[in-house]
RNA sequence: GCCCGGAUGGCGGAAUAGGUAGACGCGCAGGACUUAAAAUCCUGUAACCAGUAAUGGUUGUGCGGGUUCAAUUCCCGCUCCGGGUACCA
């Protein structure tokens, strides 16, 4: 064999490894670049040839960047903890650990068959308790702390203390739970389980009741994609909604500024508008709504005060704790029946219905403007988690009050000018107000701030901005994740000193919940502190582990700290961020507020975590089928199916190749078609095929082991890159890969003679040949900065084609080829690169530049164009002035013959681009 | 419903700043080498029309308009596909 991939591979990845090539230090003479992969959950089922996809693009760049002189940071590791490997050890009984363990080191088998240029010693898991004593250590920072609105930041706990102890609550504007005001006497007067009840409404890690999905029957928590038609999916047990008391991370103390920091981000606009839709800022303002034989007025929140004389109705959320104070007893059996009905059903159902129910209460506020009297429903279209859990109704204008009004045959007055009311709820910015006092004849942006003024001189309310955003939950009634470092004293919740960390995930005999319905931990035995005070039962969720991993990276075996600053100050941030978008509003949320946590209490230097961010697009599987004839075991060809009554299977990938079925292997994969018979097209099985996901039930899932064993990881690497754009997402189809593969051996056969013995010559280039690799350069360079690796594939093929044409061997050319593909091939150029006679590694090499004096051009191909149209070639040279060239074309018979005698309108001549004539 | 992408040969895709549409690869067809096959190499390959042929012409980047000397590219209006999000007042 020619070019041995098998070989060179298995030699330089151990190469690779005894000469620690990969391995990184902080070095001041150079500067660094941080390229960081979303690492992965290590699943049972290992990697797919659609996971490596953004790995080898992030590879490929950051070997680039080590080629070009910057020290490359270029980590990888685990997010370990979660719920599949606890699903699997509640049903199996083996420890989460030890498949968790399992599964880490086949995936570092199949990434390391890959060729990858990840620093191992900086790996990280997010289970490892020297990595979760840092996510438990910034948990109890976020509990000491609270978030100072006047500063824009989070402070210490003990500012706090001291302000109260001075001045009581008074001055104080902190992004909080509601509370009532006190004064410094007030403070100084409470004992300890007061002041403590009293600073969780202030932290930033805090302690409150939420509302979840709870499961009696498992005795946890369950996200709403584990519940269907109000049962558990596993098990099918009731699952209610039920405030629960829960640890939450103030995340909406942060909304504006992770907004605003978005702006300065490279990131695609497309990923930045869902983080935007996420935190949902709206603009608006609270009002004020007396409620009539009440003292408290109800207070709504709403965007379009203009529209208060369109008011006809108030809805409140079932789950308001004015339905019970304000709902009249004539009306209470009903309210209470419907508020029950509705509690059955969780969140998303809720959405998911929109057809509308509710009930009257009996109560009614008084218009603040008016006077009238106007009912107050209670129903489930108005959500409690968001403003105040009421709304005024406007059904002219707002579709769900419309559909409500006509379900209760409650009046819809329009107020603003246009539409069809009777058909549907009108909604406009630019059209004029009616039949509303003071404000008719304005158009709707100018009533809306007269309103507001108006409001606020009266008392009545005051404009606000609300946020979708809520408060992140941050407990699981689960085993499998970091235990809080809490313990509890007289129900007093309390930090763990620093010293005592990491607090370690204790054993327990069975990951069920115990009989009394806690957590798992709850089965721990001395599941306590030294002083004997019970520890928190529940554990942190998914997102704790990754949200600052990044971090670690930069320093991930400092025992004293998160990282030193020395690393901090190194590394700063990460410059390149690729992963899949399935993280948008999650993990690249919580991690942008857990950084902007650390920013705030001066542990990090940069207040946003990733610079530049890229998705790479998701790969689709490709399955094939093939069509057996009803009530037959025989199989007839894609081409010939048409004239069979058929039923589609689908058929292992691993088996077709080229769409067409490997006959004998077919039989043998199933034994119910050993005996098959075929009907064949041409001597062969020819499959159909469909773009479906990549999944073990569809057969279309390829392994990446499979691809490397019969081309090699780097014909993978190089095929992964040429299915096309990085960010698009494509099926997988090996169809083009033999394509790339060739490619290798053609550049190969450039170093070899016939009898594959490395020859090149000596000679002094041509300038044709210096203009192929300093064409190619440019070209690679372009695209490299720009993420266009797949044109890069189609560039390297067509340098290798010209310099095959010219039988060009020598090592003046070949030499900068091999450092300009090693980021894309790093083992077949590390081979030779090594037959050049090197005896470091390609990577220790610099990235060779393009000179432009190879480039130079004399002369032109002008396409002469007619009306648009190209018509014929001009070789011209390129010195010309647009004038010379007008007059070169004009001589030409080519051109004469399209004039046809008459001279043309006009001549439009862009030198060395184009000659366009208007006829 | 709303927001964001996308649509180019038989297929994946290219065209980076409005300037030669279809680079590169696959597939397919024909040929060379071979007893043969595989591998390799060479040639051709958007569609349609005319011609034995070289060649010439017409159409053509989802659809309909527009701007421009010139549009895959910019603008307006649609269709279809993919993704996200959804009673957020």
């Amino acid at each position: 064999m020619d070019y041995n991939f098998r070989e060179i591979e298995k030699k330089w990845q151990k190469y690779w490894v005894e000469k620690k090539t990969y391995q990184v230090e902080i070095d001041r003479s150079r500067p660094k670049y941080y390229v960081l992969d979303m690492f992965p959950y290590p699943s049972g089922a290992g990697l797919h040839v659609g996971h490596p996809l953004g790995y080898i693009a992030s590879d490929i760049f950051s070997r680039y960047k080590r080629l070009s002189g910057y020290n490359v940071l270029h980590p990888m590791g685990y997010d370990a903890f979660g719920l599949p490997a606890e699903q699997y050890a509640i049903q199996t009984g083996q420890h989460p650990a030890v498949t968790t363990e399992k599964n880490i080191a086949r995936y570092r088998e199949q990434l390391d068959k890959i060729g990858f240029s990840y620093d191992w010693e900086r790996e990280v898991k997010t289970c490892d308790p020297a990595y979760y004593k840092w996510t438990q250590w910034a948990f109890l920072r976020m509990f000491n702390h609270w978030y100072n609105r006047k500063t824009n930041k989070a402070e210490s706990i003990e500012i706090l203390i001291a302000a109260f102890e001075k001045n009581g609550s008074a001055g104080i504007d902190a992004a909080c739970n509601e509370h009532e005001p006190f004064t410094a006497a007030g403070w100084k007067s409470m004992n300890e389980k007061q002041r403590m009840d009293l600073l969780m409404n202030y932290r930033i890690a805090y302690q409150a009741d939420a509302t979840v999905n709870w499961c009696p029957a498992l005795g946890t928590v369950l996200a709403n994609d584990e519940v269907r038609d109000g049962v558990s999916i596993r098990g099918g047990h009731p699952v209610e909604q039920r405030k629960m008391k829960q640890w939450l991370l103030r995340v909406t103390a942060y909304a504006l500024r992770l907004l605003e920091g978005l702006d300065l981000l490279d990131w695609s606009d497309s990923l930045k508008e869902m983080q935007r839709n996420w935190i949902g800022r709206s603009e608006g303002a609270e009002i004020a709504f007396r409620i009539k034989d009440y003292n408290e007025p109800l207070v709504i929140f709403t965007t379009r005060p203009d529209t208060l004389w369109g008011v006809t109705f108030m809805v409140l959320a079932p789950e308001s704790e004015w339905v019970e104070k304000i709902t009249t007893p004539a009306q209470k059996a009903e309210v209470d029946a419907y508020v029950t009905e509705v509690k059955k059903r969780n969140e998303r159902e809720r959405m998911a219905d929109t057809r509308k129910t509710g009930r009257f209460t009996g109560a009614y506020v008084i218009h603040p403007f008016t006077g009238e009297e106007i009912p107050i429903w209670v129903s489930d279209y108005v959500l409690a988690g968001y403003g105040t859990g009421a709304i005024m109704a406007v059904p002219a204008h707002d579709q769900r009050d419309w559909d409500f009004a006509k379900a209760f045959q409650l009046p819809i007055v329009p107020v603003i000018e246009g539409g069809d009311i009777e058909k549907e709820a009108f909604d406009s910015w630019d059209a004029k107000v009616i039949n509303s006092d003071f404000i008719t004849g304005l158009v709707v942006p100018d009533a809306i701030r007269r309103v507001n003024e108006e409001i606020s001189r009266r008392g009545l309310g005051t404009p606000k901005v609300q946020y979708r955003i809520r408060d992140a939950i941050f407990s699981r009634q689960r085993y499998w994740g970091e235990p809080f470092p809490i313990f509890y004293k007289d129900g007093i919740a309390f930090p763990l000193p620093e010293d005592q960390l990491p607090l370690t995930l204790p054993e327990v005999e069975s990951f069920q919940p115990t009989e009394k319905g806690e957590p798992p931990l709850g089965r721990a035995k001395h599941w306590k502190t030294k002083d004997g005070y019970k520890l928190e039962l529940s554990t942190m969720p998914g997102f704790a582990g990754s949200s600052a991993y990044y971090l670690r990276y930069m320093d991930p075996k400092n025992d004293k700290a998160l990282l030193s600053k020395e690393a901090d100050d190194y590394w700063q941030d990460v410059d390149l961020y690729i992963g899949g978008t399935e993280h948008a509003t999650g993990h690249l949320i919580y991690s942008r507020f857990w950084n902007k946590f650390l920013f705030d209490t001066s542990v990090v230097c940069k207040d946003e975590p990733y610079r530049k961010l890229i998705n790479q697009g998701m790969i689709q599987g490709r399955s094939s089928f093939v069509y057996r004839i009803k009530n037959t075991n025989t199989f007839v060809s894609l081409n010939l199916k048409d004239q069979y009554d058929t039923t589609a299977i689908h058929v292992d990938v691993n088996i077709v190749d080229n769409d067409q079925l490997d006959i004998e292997a077919f039989k043998k994969w199933n034994p119910e078609y050993a005996a098959a018979g075929f009907i064949l097209e041409d001597g062969h099985y020819i499959c159909g095929w469909a773009v479906e996901k990549m999944s073990k039930s569809m057969f279309n899932v390829v392994n990446p082991d499979t691809i490397i064993e019969r081309y090699g990881a780097d014909t993978l690497r190089m095929y992964e890159m040429f299915l096309g754009p990085l960010e698009q997402s494509k099926p997988w189809d090996t169809n083009g890969i033999d394509g790339v593969h060739k490619f290798f051996r053609k550049l190969w056969r450039l170093f070899h003679d016939q009898m594959n013995a490395f020859r090149l010559s000596q000679e002094v280039p041509t300038p044709q040949e210096l203009k192929v690799l300093h064409k190619t350069i440019k070209k690679i360079r372009d695209d490299i900065e720009r993420f266009s690796f797949n044109t890069s594939v189609s560039n390297f093929m067509i340098c290798v084609n010209e310099l095959t044409d010219l039988k060009c061997n020598k090592k003046d050319i070949l030499e900068p080829l091999v450092i300009l593909l090693a980021p894309f091939a790093p083992h077949i150029t590390e081979e030779l690169w090594s037959l050049l006679g090197h005896d470091t590694t390609v990577f220790d090499a610099r990235f060779p530049e393009a000179n432009p004096e190879y480039l130079v051009e004399d002369v032109f191909t002008y396409p002469v164009s007619f009306n648009g149209k190209m018509r014929f070639k001009l070789e011209l040279p390129l010195g010309l002035s647009p004038q010379e060239i007008e007059k070169a074309v004009l001589a030409d018979p080519n051109a004469q013959k399209w004039l046809n005698g008459a001279p043309p309108k006009k001549v439009i001549v862009v030198p060395g681009k184009i000659i366009n004539m208007v006829i």
